[in-house]
DNA sequence: GCTTAGCTACCTTCCAGTAGGTAGGCAGTC
DNA sequence: GACTGCCTACCTACTGGAAGGTAGCTAAGC
C-alpha cells in the first residue's frame, strides 16, 4: 500500500540528485531513464512532463522539511539546540555527499528562467524555511537562550543566507569542512552572551 | 584601436546577463545571436565554442573584480568603508537589476556539471574573493576598526558566504532590498565594538 | 475488462558545431 | 593606381545528436 510504486519515487529520487548537481536544465529524461533503468516515454508516464515532475519534486521536498522541522520542535526542546541540528542535518548531507545541496536553494539561483509552477514552490519554501527561523529566534529571545542582535526576522534572513552561502562555498572549494567552519561562529554568536 | 570588435564585447555581454539568470545551461548560442543582431555561426566566428564563450566571460569577470577591488583599496583607507563599499557595489546591481548576482556565485552552483575549463575560473574567483575579504578583515583588526569574532580568514568566509546567501534570498523573495536587510547587520556587528 | 507499467517507434524542435562562401578592408608590389 | 594576397566579419546551408513529448502496442494483475 505504500510501496504502491517504488518506480516514480525512484525518478524522483534521481530527478532531486541531478538538480543538486546541476538545476532544472542540468538533466533530461533520458539521464533519469538510464539511472532508474527504464525508457524514456516510461517516465513520462509516471510524470507527464518535466514541469510536472518537478513541481512535484519541490513539493514533495517541501513537506519533508516541514515535517522535518516539526520532528525537531517536538524532539528538542532548547531553540539554540533547534538551529544545531538543523545545521548539523546539512552539516550531515554535505559531508556524505548525498545530497550536497538544498533543491531550493540550487533552483532559486535559476528562478528568472524556471517555469512559473516550480518557481512558486521554490519561493513558498524560502518563506517557509524563514518563518520557522523567525519563530525559533523569537522563542530563543524569549528564554534568554538565543542573543539577537537584532530583529527575529532580521536574524532568521540573515541565518537562512549564511547557511545557504555555505553550502555554496563547501561546493566551490570542494571541502565539506567549510560549511561548518562558516556556520559554528554564526552559531556561537546567537547562543553566547558577549 | 580600443573598439577593434565591439561584437565579441556584446556576445560576452548578452552571454552574461543570460547566466546571471540561468545559468550555463540556460542559454544557446541562439540566444545571443537574437540579442546582438548576428547570425549564429558568427557567434562562433567570435568563440569557437561555448566553453570558450564562458571561459573568457569568467576570466574576464575575475579581471574586472581584481581590478575593481584594487580600485578601492586605492581610493578607501578605512577596512570598514572598504567592506561598505563592496556591499553598496552589490546593493546598487540588485536594485537596479543590471546585473543582480554574481556570475560566479551561480555558476559555482552548478559546478558538479561544468566544463572543468570553466569550474577552474570560477574557484579560482572564490579563492581570490575570500583571500582579498580576509586582507580587508585582517588590516581592519590591527587599526582596531573592526571587531572580528573569529580568525581574519573565518570572518571572510562567513563574510562572503552571508553576501551569496543575500543575494539568493533577494532574488528568492523578488525583493531587491532583502540583500541589504541582510547584510547591514553584519556590517554592523563588524564595525560597533559590543 | 479495466488499470498499471512498461515497451518500440516516432515526431518536432532545439542544440552546438561545421563547411564553404561572400564582401570589404588593408597591406605590398609592379 | 591597378593588381594580388590575406585577413576580418559576417552569411547560408547543413549535420548529428539530444531535447521533451506522443502514439499505440503488450503483458501482467486485480
Amino acid at each position: 500500500m505504500s510501496t504502491v510504486s517504488s518506480t516514480a519515487d525512484d525518478i524522483l529520487a534521481c530527478a532531486r540528485t541531478l538538480i543538486i548537481a546541476g538545476g532544472y536544465n542540468g538533466f533530461s529524461y533520458a539521464d533519469i531513464a538510464d539511472v532508474v533503468g527504464i525508457r524514456k516515454p516510461s517516465v513520462h508516464h509516471h510524470f507527464a512532463s518535466k514541469v510536472d515532475l518537478v513541481r512535484t519534486l519541490v513539493s514533495r521536498y517541501r513537506e519533508e522539511a516541514q515535517a522535518g522541522l516539526s520532528a525537531l520542535e517536538r524532539n528538542v526542546a532548547d531553540p539554540a539546540d533547534q538551529l544545531r541540528n538543523y545545521v548539523g542535518y546539512w552539516e550531515a548531507c554535505i559531508k556524505d555527499a548525498t545530497a550536497p545541496f538544498c533543491v531550493c536553494a540550487l533552483l532559486a539561483s535559476e528562478l528568472p528562467i524556471l517555469p512559473e509552477e516550480v518557481a512558486l514552490e521554490v519561493r513558498a519554501h524560502f518563506r517557509f524555511l524563514a518563518s520557522w527561523l523567525a519563530s525559533v529566534m523569537e522563542r530563543g529571545k524569549r528564554q534568554g537562550r538565543l542573543h539577537l542582535a537584532s530583529t527575529a526576522r532580521v536574524e532568521a534572513e540573515g541565518f537562512m543566507a549564511t547557511v545557504h552561502g555555505a553550502m555554496l562555498s563547501a561546493r566551490a572549494y570542494g571541502d565539506p569542512k567549510m560549511f561548518g567552519t562558516i556556520i559554528r561562529p554564526l552559531l556561537d554568536r546567537l547562543s553566547t552572551r558577549h
